[in-house]
DNA sequence: CTCCATATGTTATTCTATAACAGTTATGCG
DNA sequence: CGCATAACTGTTATAGAATAACATATGGAG
């Protein structure tokens, strides 16, 4: 659980810029931003990692927004329903998105040593997958990709000799 | 919660090539197939779709070979690392595998209609996300491929007309 | 003002998963 | 054989994730 991306920058700037494009994104499409959500959107945008619906929880709890469970859950929706956060299946959690307003079909990139995510493209419909829906007849509407595996970092710490 | 595959075949004789075949890699690989693993494992092909851990322990419990959630998440454990099921991160439920021995990198088709499953090939670790993953510095070890959307019967039942 | 949609508050419950420890069986080795 | 050890099972307890259901408030639209 560290800084993320899987290389350093400066968290202020994504987080300002974040919460201005949600800001925007909101205005624009007469979304109600209230104080919850913003403040959820906040919490991911800061803690930068992967949270526990539970974790943004006890904030929320601490700061008078919200004592229970659907809380959170409602933020957390609305959130991932308009693009501004993405749930990580693999771990139970929620993330921030990193760059919301372009349409993407986001993969994830999951070290397993330190729980940090990554973003990445993909496009899993292309390719391989794809394929086999069609042949399949399946429909694919969305899809999960989250690789599993080390950061640099972790990797570094590892196997220093390599 | 329906058939499976997408296609229909004999269930008989999958469950019952998949039985042995998960005896004989046992028997290879000096692992102890026990009651409970063997039975979780029938219980999986039988019902031929992705299953709760509990709806599992279930039965477990009715037949007297366990009735608490550890025997359930133990077996299925065992199952999971030996590549006789997958676990369905998206569902939180579990899977017999339909093509074990072969060595691959497991990608899912999940019906949100009905929730079948079907396994189909991916190699996420070539393509797009491989080369994400290189650039980061990323060290894939495993991935979670699972796209949802809707199968040729739910497909045919929503849209008849099409 | 009234109605309606949207959002929040709260209670309760269900489902998913694991930690921790106790007992039991199987196996290998001296 | 007898013992040590590893692997498996049994059980208790608890933590964590998620949602159903219903009550309350708030902010427009007509």
């Amino acid at each position: 659980m560290d800084p993320l991306g899987f290389a350093p920058h400066d968290h202020r700037d994504c987080k300002r810029e974040a919460m201005a494009a949600a800001e925007a994104h909101c205005a624009r499409h007469r979304l109600n931003f209230t104080p919850v959500r913003r403040r959820v959107l906040e919490l991911l945008l800061g803690g930068h990692r992967a949270m526990g619906a539970y974790e943004i929880l006890d904030t929320l709890r601490d700061e008078g927004l919200g004592a229970q469970p659907p809380v959170a859950y409602r933020a957390l929706d609305f959130l991932v329903a308009n693009g501004f956060a993405h749930k990580i299946e693999r771990l139970n959690a929620f993330i921030a998105c990193t760059h919301p307003e372009t349409s993407h079909t986001p993969a994830f990139l999951i070290c397993r040593g330190c729980n940090a995510v990554a973003e990445a493209h993909a496009e899993p419909a292309r390719g391989m997958l794809g394929a086999a829906a069609e042949a399949a007849g399946f429909e694919i509407e969305q899809a999960v990709v989250e690789a599993i595996g080390r950061c640099p970092r972790c990797r570094a710490e590892a196997a220093p000799c390599r």
